[in-house]
DNA sequence: CGGTGTCAACGAAGTTTTTCGTAGGTGGTC
DNA sequence: GACCACCTACGAAAAACTTCGTTGACACCG
């Protein structure tokens, strides 16, 4: 109920994708849970998870279930849907908006397996095909 | 002399990195030139961008010239440089560290022409070659 | 029932980033 | 010299982000 629907959807702060970053990796947690990971990285008070994580109901970002005594929370969005809205941001910001050009940027820098540019090399045909 | 040499280079805000577009997409300019480029796309004050890039200076990411009345600004660093920068800490911060996974989500999200493929299939072949 | 532990909700302080008004300097022009 | 146009520097307000202390609720335990 405390979502009114800002599709443009908001680029998460730092602190906010620290959080993200572990609810994807856990599907769901408490903020307990979160704090716990968190904090071993490190130090910072449980109340700013917390405060952190209500905020980000607010925005949009995350999604709870007010359930039993702790509310569990998950991402609104999906990892890849993140890291496609971020990598556009770049791509916007910094390659004249050209997800090629950064892809290319980032191949060319560095410890990509032979694995890594055989998936590369495959997608690339996949893409040929289609257009 | 205003440089103390955080060499971690630290990572420009979104203000910041809009003025850094201007710089290198001009090579040098002034204050003026700048908030002329940037007010054309978003109305801001000039002293605005001026303070802007006063900050910017005591922070190394940009360097001037104070030859004539205005002062002539470039930026610290070369674009391809901070473009390496910040991709990698998307790659941290997003894709577990690995810009090979980020470099494939980039392209597998569309308008790639197939010159740009062709370019890449070449990148590849070398990279092999390396290693 | 009083103590202990855990939790959400606030409020507020601290920090960083963004924005701009105002002041002071300099160099022309009439 | 007075006026104008343009520039830097500075201070401070406003906004956004981060951090955490305190409070009150609720439940379990002895």
């Amino acid at each position: 109920m405390t979502c009114p629907d800002t599709l443009p959807a908001k680029k998460p702060t730092e602190a906010e994708l620290e959080i993200l970053r572990v609810l994807w990796a856990k599907g769901e947690a408490t903020v307990r849970d979160v704090h716990d990971v968190l904090n071993a990285e490190r130090p910072m008070g449980y109340t700013t998870v917390l405060k952190t994580m209500q905020i980000m109901t607010e925005k949009g970002l995350v999604a709870r279930t007010e359930a039993g005594k702790a509310h569990i929370y998950h991402a609104a969005m999906a990892e890849s849907d993140m890291q496609g809205q971020l990598l556009r941001d770049l791509s916007e910001k910094l390659f004249s908006g050209s997800t090629a050009l950064l892809a290319m940027h980032a191949l060319s820098m560095q410890p990509t397996s032979d694995e890594e540019l055989q998936l590369i090399k495959a997608l690339i045909e996949r893409k040929r095909g289609q257009q």
